[in-house]
RNA sequence: GGUGAGGUGGGUGAGUGGCUUAAACCACCAGUUUGCUAAACUGACGAACGGGAAACUGUUCCGGGGGUUCGAAUCCCCCCCUCACCGCCA
């Protein structure tokens, strides 16, 4: 959510980043600003009526204790008077409130200036592509039929136990996925990130304050009896640590990375698209946090691009870095770089991390500040990042990896898994 | 699940209707002293929002919501949460 304090002070600076997302930028903030000048004069209006109030009780309070009594009830009815008053002032207040509040949420975060404008992710940047195809030979095929072939993970099974999008992982297939995770933590820890186990299920306050409520509703998983939520996303219970907090400057930056299953409910998506592992109801993901001060956070931004690139790099996977355009960036985001590696069977781009800087947009629902060096609080700036979300990397290794032997695991990862083949 | 005790500033924790402008201590911050650090001493020190060029000033906030009252951290009602013990159990 927008700061309605940012926008006073940068409208039309904000105005025109708006426009980058293709929206009319111009009237949405010329709206904030009049209901602003309206709720603004009318609290005005009612803090100098509950102050002439306060008076006059402190004034009753004297009387009374001095033996005037009479004077203190003649007092008494004007004190009844203007709380009459105020309880419609007070109605009033509140109500414009809520009306600002309900418009600030509709109104997505401010792209940064340098994202590309556009709607559609036709009009994303491709900024470079790392590697090369692999070399496959006609005869690869997709991982579905390697999954099958070499029986690593079974997709029917899961059906068995939960429904379609709930694989289970076998034999070496688990190895591998484990040693995945290993990996991503390792390498996160060795960047200086602390690494969490927060809880799988998070409660609503949690969900509001990442954006996933009241928006996203629907693409999580409930428990009603205990009305609590199964996560989407590690970023949720990580960033909503930080939820409530005034952090000191010297504490900053905070970076932390963990380990979740993810739960997603993904309802409506069917098709060949989500063959296999590219789209499941429950994956496994490493998720990198940053909390930093907002001078640092786009150089952040890059490091943290630079960090999901080059574990691609170590597992040598060939992948293209996107600079998303105003219209696909995610509703919560600045600016976002997607990487997406190449599928060597299916022949096709599959995302595998985003990174993004939410700015303030995320803390200030977060009421996550820091003390700056004047002493005064501020909200600090947040990104997250997948580092890695593991199905379509999995895709990607058995596919781009196969060879008449079996799927040859890469160097970086045979450590984990103690095995050089799947076969 | 049963019983009991609690929720007050960054933390511990006082506060039974107006003298609370929330005590005291700790932490943090600044200064003094001191080779450095530490200790000691002195001072400042909650948050959000509004008004003001600024100095400054107003309002709200003691888990959440409602009520009583001229006046509520304090009294009443409802809800949420935490802790302790018991029961069950990895």
């Amino acid at each position: 959510m927008l700061q309605i304090a940012n926008i006073r002070k940068n409208a039309a600076d904000l105005a025109s980043r708006l426009a980058i997302r293709g929206l009319d930028g111009s009237a949405l903030i010329a709206q904030v600003l009049e209901m602003d000048e309206k709720n603004r004069a009318r609290r005005t209006e009612m803090e100098t009526l509950q102050s002439k109030g306060n008076q006059l009780t402190a004034q009753i309070g004297e009387m009374y204790k001095s033996g005037q009594r009479e004077a203190g009830d003649a007092l008494k009815i004007t004190s009844a008077e203007i709380k009459e008053q105020l309880k419609s002032l007070e109605a009033d207040v509140e109500e414009g409130d809520h009306a600002m509040t309900q418009l600030l949420l509709t109104i997505p975060n401010t792209p940064a200036i340098e994202v590309p404008k556009g709607k559609t992710p036709d009009e994303n940047i491709e900024i470079f592509q790392w590697g090369s195809k692999p070399d496959l030979s006609a005869q690869s095929i997709p991982h579905w039929e390697l999954t099958t072939k070499f029986d690593i993970i079974d997709f029917e099974l899961g059906v068995k136990l939960t429904g379609a999008g709930f694989p289970v992982y076998k034999g070496k297939g688990a190895i591998f996925q484990r040693a995945l995770i290993q990996f991503f933590l390792n390498e996160a820890g060795k960047a200086g990130y602390m690494e969490v186990q927060p809880p799988l299920l998070v409660n609503a306050d949690s969900g509001y304050g990442t954006g996933q409520l009241p928006d996203k509703e629907g693409q999580m998983y409930h428990c009603g009896v205990d009305d609590l939520y199964l996560i989407p996303t590690a970023e949720v219970p990580i960033t909503n640590l930080y939820r409530d907090v005034i952090l000191n400057e010297a504490q900053l930056p905070i970076k932390n990375a963990g380990y979740t299953p993810c739960f997603r409910r993904e309802a409506g998506s069917y098709g060949a698209h989500v063959r296999g592992l590219n789209r499941l109801h429950q994956f496994d993901k490493v998720e990198i946090v940053q909390i930093v001060k907002p001078e640092s956070s786009y150089a952040v931004l890059e490091d943290m691009s630079n960090y999901v690139q080059g574990l691609l790099q170590k597992l040598g996977l060939h992948y293209r870095l996107l600079l998303l355009c105003g219209g696909d960036m995610g509703f919560t985001s600045a600016k976002t770089y997607d990487m997406e590696v190449w599928s060597g069977a299916q022949e096709k781009w599959l995302e595998c991390s985003s990174v993004s800087n939410f700015e303030t947009f995320q803390t200030n629902r977060l009421k996550c500040r820091y003390r700056n060096a004047e002493g005064k609080t501020e909200l600090a700036h947040s990104l997250n990042g997948s580092a890695l979300a593991l199905p379509r990397i999995v895709a990607a290794l058995l596919e781009n990896n196969q060879t008449p032997k079996g799927i040859k695991v890469p160097d970086v990862l045979v450590p984990y898994t103690g095995f050089e083949w799947i076969d």
